[in-house]
DNA sequence: ATAGATTATAGACTGCGGTCTATGGAATTG
DNA sequence: CAATTCCATAGACCGCAGTCTATAATCTAT
């Protein structure tokens, strides 16, 4: 490690701190790259140098949330019926990202995955959060509590899109929503069937 | 109407021409306003005198979809129980959403609606879709068909959100997606309930 | 018919995210 | 230690969506 590695690490560290600042501060969208260099004494140049670009810091925060949910998944009794364990999952996750991200937060990330040609990280299947929730579908199919008429991978994607659903809601929606309360009623209808 | 008011409408229809025909030829993100205003020779100050935004001129053929929602409802035999009505609409959304949109389309709008203060059309609860809908629930209830343990009202949320959510994921698929079959085994499930 | 009010439009301008190029100081090489 | 290479950074620049202001053509009132 030479000295110019250690002050590009300096500078990156205080560009991702300043930024977090600002953002945690303003919300995401009121802060422009330009505040951020000039307030962290840097430059675009260094800016883009260390990020590909203005969401990827968020990014950064939001890819935390793996580590939540395998602290978590690990934190449940064995005991407890699979569809305890994803319900519980669910409500914390919301809990988390409504604490951590908040409303502002998750609409920009919704909105950059939606830009075109760019890896988005909401999309990619490789993500540790598919791996646990197929692994819980997967631990409740063979204890028979869950339906087999559909794989674990086709129900954890469909856990995760309901999850992805809620959220998109939560940002669009102005008014009071309760990120917990709807994703749980939503888990309870869909566990049970809306069939009478 | 003076012939200044007539040469408006004109101006406008000529944006609106020229803008959508960019839009489906190179895609919507890769139209600039400066293109639309250069090709439909007119101006910024005319564009934005029509239309407050370029999404704007989306968000109009997007509403078309209303008069679909009316036009399929009123299609459907009455003799048909209210889940196969339902999951009938949501197939018939999503192919006339696939051709008529396309997925850059959906894109778009879906990114739009994350913008920031921004009324936007996707979570206004007056809109058609959810009044069609709750009505279908509602019938299926009085039947005997679908749950009473949620209001009509809360199902026909739901409903919306598992298509707006299977849109999305759409967006933001890279790969082959089926929209149509991805509902249809979706609603199975949600129907069905996923408990054994 | 003419003066004055109105308004659709033209296009300069702003603020934004992101790119490109030049540079100075540190690293490497002999 | 001198010469050369390298690369993190600075900041000018670009293309974009959207705003603002000036203007000329049309409409209205007398």
């Amino acid at each position: 490690m030479t000295s110019r590695q250690e002050k590009a690490i300096e500078t990156k560290k205080r560009i991702l701190r300043t930024a977090l600042d600002l953002f945690s501060e303003k919300g995401f969208d009121r802060v422009s790259v330009d505040e951020i260099v000039r307030k962290s004494e840097t430059s675009k140049g260094a800016f883009y140098g260390h990020f590909t670009s203005k969401y990827d810091i968020f990014l950064e925060k939001f890819k935390e949330i793996d580590q939540f949910y395998s602290d978590f998944q690990e934190s449940l009794p064995d005991s407890l019926p699979a569809e305890q364990k994803i319900r519980k999952l669910a409500i914390a996750q919301m809990e988390y990202l409504r604490d951590e991200m908040g409303r502002d937060g998750i609409r920009s990330l919704y909105a950059y995955a939606l830009t075109p040609s760019v890896d988005n990280y909401l999309s990619d299947t490789e993500r540790p959060l598919y791996a646990i929730l197929e692994q819980l579908v997967s631990d409740g199919q063979e204890k028979g509590e869950l339906t087999t008429s559909a794989s674990s991978g086709q129900l954890a994607l469909l856990l995760s899109r309901s999850m992805r659903g809620t959220l998109y809601d939560w940002a669009i929606f102005d008014g009071d929503f309760d990120l917990a309360g709807e994703i749980d009623g939503w888990l309870e209808l869909l566990f049970r069937g809306i069939r009478n």
